[in-house]
DNA sequence: GATTGACCTTAACGGTGACTAAGCTGGATG
DNA sequence: CATCCAGCTTAGTCACCGTTAAGGTCAATC
């Protein structure tokens, strides 16, 4: 018989990454013990420490999977597109999508980078800086007088709009991405319309 | 020299309430110590314990204060409102105003909310239900065909792109507001103006 | 000058929870 | 079969930190 050398389910270890996403979202990552997160996987405490280096690192693996994910996609975006002018609305979708089907990942990744360990809390930083800069450089190639500064505070705003879906009153799935990318869409199409002539 | 009993800066309370609101916002709640919130103002760890019943009740009190605060300019502003069609506008620049003032109260009313006591949580959150209450009638008024789930969630996405100030690359305060209150103002037009026939 | 009370101090206690130690099990490997 | 080790268990251990105890100081009042 050939070796399980490759568990055929998911292994362990992603299942706890899961489920403590969701304790995390819940509670906060401080009102989790290591004892809830093995009870969820019907394992008991210190079993975490046969896959992770402690609970701040699982959290921080946690937190930089997210921010590589986002960034991979916004990456494969631009790729893919075959008008640049096309890459923002893409953009909008895919981060709608992805916050509406991983609410507790959103939660965690806003509320928890501040109890990851000081190196993965840089890590994150970066990722998240050149996700947005991604944004920046789509929304500028919209509106080209658009400086900078006013640019990433539109683009954080936007991301911000789109991320609430956790504390939202739940509409279907559907009409909860076509929401957010509506919304999202028109606040950057005012900004991109407004250029930098936004104060008079 | 007569010692100020009653000092012309704000009583000590009140300095503890605005320094660990700065401290939990960069830690976060769990991430601080009563120690550090002593130190902070000058005075020594357990000296808190003369002002709040305990460390979590000093968030409960600073979580509540803000969600009072909002509530109360959401009803005086719709005192004060000539015509209904102006609340939302209202309702709006007031947030933006108050969230580019106040990004430490922003970032802890979002994020250690999980942490304050149930009794205290529970007291948030029906407060908050009250100001998203405001919002959702204005944008009904606005847009009468607009069902209340639907308006709920765009509401929600509001707030969130207002309250995305604390984690923006800061623009000059005027100019913040300004793009703070004009692109949420889209995001709602947006909806507003779609109404009920957002998906076809 | 004695009393009071607001406000603060330092010292210590105790609960909680992350993490470690040491050992069991069962299936894969030789 | 004998060995091995991945993965788990239970039973601690230890540091941290919120909280309490006990008492000091000083301005206001009597």
């Amino acid at each position: 018989m050939a070796t399980r050398r490759q568990p055929r389910r998911r292994s362990r270890r992603e299942q706890l990454l899961g489920l403590a996403a969701d304790l995390f979202a819940e509670r906060g990552f401080a009102g989790v013990t290591v004892d809830d997160i093995g009870a969820a996987a019907g394992v008991s405490g210190p079993a975490l420490y046969h896959h992770f280096a402690g609970k701040e690192a699982l959290l921080g693996e946690m937190l930089i999977g997210i921010s590589q994910r986002l960034l991979d996609d916004a990456v494969r975006i631009e790729r893919a597109a075959e008008v640049p002018g096309d890459v923002l609305d893409a953009l909008v979708a895919n981060h709608a999508v992805f916050a509406v089907d991983n609410p507790s990942l959103i939660t965690v990744h806003h509320r928890d980078l501040v109890h990851a360990a000081e190196a993965d809390r840089r890590r994150v930083r970066r990722l998240q800086a050149r996700y947005v800069l991604h944004w920046v450089e789509a929304l500028q190639h919209r509106s080209p007088g658009l400086d900078r500064r006013t640019a990433g505070a539109a683009v954080h705003a936007t991301i911000g709009l789109v991320n609430s879906t956790p504390y939202s009153s739940r509409l279907p799935r559907d009409e909860m991405v076509d929401l957010l990318t509506v919304m999202a869409g028109q606040a950057l199409a005012a900004i991109a319309r407004s250029g930098r002539a936004l104060l008079p």
